[in-house]
DNA sequence: CCTATAATGAAACACGGTCTCAATGAGAAC
DNA sequence: GTTCTCATTGAGACCGTGTTTCATTATAGG
């Protein structure tokens, strides 16, 4: 069976390579928070001749697709995510750590928000900034 | 009376010099969401010889005393804003374009969240992704 | 006023990301 | 299968952002 985002590449009518195709593996196998360097990197390892600017093109076209996003992490920078769905961070100032948490309060504002501003939404981000337990006391 | 910026800078024990002076007024009066470059160019408008470095340097300082928060908007890139309070934006995928919204349900979950995990929390970013009015039908 | 030292701007540098272009190869047509 | 066409590719030049270095300046305190 074809994975979910080759078809989803496929069917918006851009052709299946090799290139690509290492590069969807990495996001889809590793599915959360890689930079664009590390998606190289890792998709190298499958196909050793891929380019830098296949990376970034391949990952323009899944944003476009909507199906990941780009989200800024503390300090490693732009990170990518999928696009479906809810990512709940709490981000340390000091020392830059991320914890993930699961609990989310957010579905009836989406919902309303959706409603009044005639706005499809996909995925939602809420991220809480503070000192963690390590960095205060 | 002193800039509330202005004063956290010194009372932290940092000297208030006109070119810092000038990213400060840039940063407060603005009050949302400039990249680097911008606060640049307009700082430059005050204080015409200010340097890139400085700007980056002012940046950094106001950072580490938790005063404003780098964000990732969408098409613009990094982007500062402030760091305490909430800040809560609708993005589209398509034209990139960013919505500010007021309401707010994440107080509860916050106070829920700070009290588990012993994070103290200063500041929060809500964001939803999808697509526009404009970009869809 | 003088001094110690924090802060500055210029310039070199590092790096991420984009663009250009000639070469390739996937897929359609037959 | 063969041929054709055009999307896709990698190399490398390029650009803008952010960092580092260093000699110079200017602030704040004595
Ligand atoms: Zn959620
Ligand atoms: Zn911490
Ligand atoms: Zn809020
Ligand atoms: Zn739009």
């Amino acid at each position: 069976m074809m994975q979910p985002m080759a078809k989803r590449v496929q069917s918006a009518g851009f052709k299946l390579t090799p290139p690509r195709q290492a590069v969807l593996q990495v996001l889809e196998e590793s599915r959360e928070h890689l930079t664009p360097a590390e998606v190289l990197a890792r998709a190298q390892a499958i196909y050793p001749s891929l380019g830098r600017a296949t990376v970034y093109r391949t990952i323009e076209l899944l944003i476009n697709l909507g199906v990941v996003r780009p989200i800024f992490l503390g300090a490693r920078g732009m990170c990518l995510t999928l696009a479906e769905g809810g990512h709940h961070h709490l981000i340390c100032f000091e020392c830059g750590s991320v914890i993930e948490f699961e609990e989310c309060t957010v579905g009836e504002l989406e919902q309303e928000l959706a409603q009044r501003l005639n706005f499809q939404i996909r995925g939602h981000l809420l991220e809480f900034y503070g000192v963690c337990e390590r960095c205060h006391d």
